[in-house]
DNA sequence: TCAGAATCAATCATAATCAATCAAGAACAG
DNA sequence: CTGTTCTTGATTGATTATGATTGATTCTGA
C-alpha cells in the first residue's frame, strides 16, 4: 500500500470517527505499528490531525469552525446575492479593505471593470482578482492555513500604512448587546484595525448570524454599516435602534 | 506498445483507482520498470499526475492553477535536482527567505519535516509551503500577476522587518563582470533587500543563466554563493576567483 | 504513591524504490 | 547504405520506506 493510500485512508477513518486508536489503523491497514505512527508524525505536521495518546483525533480547530471549503459551499445563493449586494455600495475610485472569507470573496465577480483598488489578507482571493484583472495588495503576515487567511503582527503592520475609504468584513455573529464576534482573536485585531484605518465600515452577514456569539468581540454594533439579507422585522428594528442596517430586498 | 499508448493506459489506470503502483503498470503494459518511469516523469511534468513513493496519484491541483505553472516545466528535471541540492544547505532551526520564481520553488518538498521558518513573496510557493506543513511568512504587497509575486514598497517594508539566516534567490542571468541581474527593477531591489538582510545569500541557478545578462543589476558576485548545476571547467575556475560557487556533482 | 501495562520516540537492518547511466536495437533522414 | 537520433531494458549505487527492537515515558488501577 502506497503512503498516500494509507494517510487517505487514516483521515477518512478519522473524519467518520472523530478520533480513533493505533491499533485500530494497524488492523485496518495491515502496515506496522512503527509505520502507521510515522504517518500519523508527519498528518500532524501539516496539521491535517492531532497526536494524542495512543491514537490521533482531529485537531479541535477544525471542529469548532468548519473548514473553509464546507463554509463557502453552504448558503451559497444566499452569500452570492448578499455580495453583489454589498459591492454596489462600492465607488468608482474607492480604495477598499476587503476581508478574508466566502461571502466577501464572492464580491469579488461585482468588482470587474471598477477602477479601484484591493487590499486583502485573504489567500483565496487573489486568484479571483487577478483574474478580474483588480489592483490588488496583499498584506503580509504569518499563513493560517486552515482559513488562508493572513495573521499576526506582520499583518497588522501592513495593514497600518493603508488608509481606506470602505472596509467589508465578514464575521461569525452579530447580536445586538454583544456586537460583531468572530472566534480567532488573531483575525479579529486585523478586523478591527482596518475598520479603524477606513472612512466607513460595512459587515457583510447573512441572517444565520443573527444572535449569534462567538468567542473574541470585534466592533460594536454601533461602528459599522450591518449588510444583511432578510431578517425578521421586529430583529430589524431592534437593530437599527443601534446601527444603520441595509437589507438586501429580495 | 506506443508511447502515446501507454500514456493514456496509465492515465486510465489513475481515473479508475485514483492511485497507482509502479509495479502494477509494469504488469498491465508489459513494459519495463525504466519505461514506465520514465512515462511517469513525463506525465507529471506534464501536470498530468503527480508522482508519489512506490507510484503516481491524481494531482487533484491539475483543475485549479493552469496559469501560473507553465514556465516551469521548462528544465524540470534539472531544476529538481538543483532544487534539491540548495535545499541541502538548509540546517534545522534556520529562518530562510525563499524568492518567488520556479527553482526556488522546487525546493520546497525538501524542506519537509525540518524545523525552519520560511518568508516568501511568492505565491505559488505557498500551497505547497502549508502541504508539507511549513511554518510560512507571506511578505505584503502589490500582487504582479504575470510572474506571481509580491513588490513594491509595501513587500520591501515586510521584508525589512525580518533577519535571515540564509536566502535563496533566482535570478534571470550571471556574468563574471555584470554580476546577477534579472529584467525586473522591483523584483530586484527585494532581492538585494533580502540579501542585505540575510547572514548568508546563495543564488540558484542553472547553467543556461551563465552569461547572460538582463536589465537590472542585484548583486555583484561576491555578495552571494551561486549554486549551479553543471559548469564549463573554464567558466568554472573564472567564476572562483570572484566567488563561492558550488557545483552539484554530476 | 506505586507497579504493571500501554504507548512512545529513537535506532537499526532490511527491503523497496529511486535517478542516472549504458548499450542494444528501432526509426529516421540524408 | 550510413550515420544520427530516439526508445527501450538492464544495471548501478543511492535514497527512502518499512518493521522489529530498544529503553524511556505516560497512563491506569489499586
Amino acid at each position: 500500500m502506497l503512503t498516500n493510500e494509507r494517510h487517505d485512508m487514516i483521515l477518512n477513518l478519522l473524519a467518520e470517527k472523530q478520533t480513533i486508536k493505533i491499533q485500530d489503523i494497524v488492523d485496518a491497514t495491515g502496515s506496522s505499528e512503527s509505520t502507521i505512527r510515522r504517518d500519523l508524525t508527519e498528518l500532524e505536521n501539516q496539521h491535517k490531525l492531532e497526536r494524542v495518546f495512543g491514537g490521533a483525533t482531529l485537531s479541535d480547530r477544525n471542529s469548532v469552525e468548519p473548514s473553509i471549503v464546507d463554509k463557502s459551499t453552504k448558503n451559497l445563493q444566499e452569500k452570492k446575492r448578499l455580495a453583489k449586494f454589498a459591492a454596489s455600495f462600492i465607488k468608482e475610485g474607492d480604495c477598499i479593505f476587503l476581508d478574508a472569507g466566502s461571502t466577501t470573496f464572492q464580491m469579488i465577480p461585482h468588482l470587474k471593470d471598477k477602477d479601484i483598488v484591493v487590499v486583502t489578507n485573504g489567500l483565496t482571493h487573489i486568484d479571483s482578482l487577478n483574474e478580474y484583472g483588480i489592483t490588488t495588495y496583499l498584506t503580509g503576515g504569518l499563513i493560517k492555513s486552515r482559513t488562508a487567511a493572513l495573521v499576526g503582527s506582520q499583518t497588522i503592520q501592513s495593514v497600518q500604512s493603508y488608509r481606506f475609504d470602505k472596509c467589508f468584513l465578514g464575521v461569525n455573529g452579530f447580536h445586538e448587546n454583544y456586537g460583531y464576534t468572530t472566534p480567532d482573536p488573531e483575525e479579529a485585531s486585523i478586523k478591527k484595525l482596518a475598520s479603524s484605518l477606513s472612512k466607513k465600515t460595512y459587515v457583510v452577514a447573512d441572517h444565520s448570524k443573527h444572535e449569534k456569539v462567538s468567542f473574541t468581540k470585534i466592533l460594536d454594533l454601533e461602528e459599522a454599516v450591518l449588510l444583511v439579507d432578510n431578517l425578521p422585522l421586529e430583529a430589524l428594528k431592534s437593530l437599527e435602534q443601534k446601527t444603520t442596517v441595509k437589507v438586501e430586498i429580495t
